[in-house]
DNA sequence: TCGATAGTTCGGGAAATCGGAACTATTGAA
DNA sequence: TTCAATAGTTCCGATTTCCCGAACTATCGA
């Protein structure tokens, strides 16, 4: 089991951030983690609205959102628990996250 | 060949919107129409950066762009022109167009 | 040491993407 | 008109990516 790669924040890439969130499960996971104030596990997840999400599929988004340096992830003891990294991308691309969550809650909104 | 489809703004889809981004390719060509004063033709993005983009890959990619809601193409005789929806996009997602450009923009300079 | 829990990795089938070749639509000559 | 040229689109096969079940790893508590 290779360790978790977590991007600089100064190595986050746009394109990354993008796709990452270009996906409906994705995108549910992060908002909950980013708006949870304490760190969620990533069997918190094991369904996503009605879905019911398969754990190596689970496993492969937590991996992308960690990789495009949405969230950091950190082992304690048999879970993982998991936070946003909402801050230090504020830094780099300011008002990008925030308004695609806005975005993203206006969807939800209307629909 | 089936008419060009444009979604209503209402239709705009978040999900969309960052997948035609998310790729280098798509945030180029959106970046210079709506930055453009004047329509674009197809044509004018035969080269992005030093890459040669086949037509067949540049028509999808417009495609992703329409249908995503982001730009829309209008036929002028032989040639199509390509104008930006960012002003329908803001009311809709406030900020999140900006939002996406400018991190581009930042992401170019400091690299 | 064993069993349980929480994730990761592997591998094969399904779906999306890329790009060359053929096709369509429009214009401007001859 | 017909023909050639230009600008895009569509088709389709090859490559790449994505999805998810099965097997594996790591950690904890009996």
């Amino acid at each position: 089991m290779r360790p978790l790669f977590h991007p600089q924040v100064e190595d986050v890439r746009l394109e990354a951030v993008l796709h990452a969130l270009s996906d409906p499960v994705r995108v549910a996971i992060f908002k909950q983690i980013a708006s949870a104030d304490c760190a969620q596990t990533c069997q918190a997840f094991a369904s996503v609205g009605e879905r019911t999400i398969p754990k190596s599929s689970l496993s492969q988004h937590f991996k992308v959102l960690r990789e495009a340096g949405l969230i950091r992830s950190e082992r304690h003891g048999v879970e993982m628990r998991n936070v946003s990294r909402c801050g230090e991308i504020e830094g780099r691309f300011p008002g990008l996250i925030p308004a695609i969550l806005n975005a993203h809650a206006v969807e939800a909104g209307a629909a």
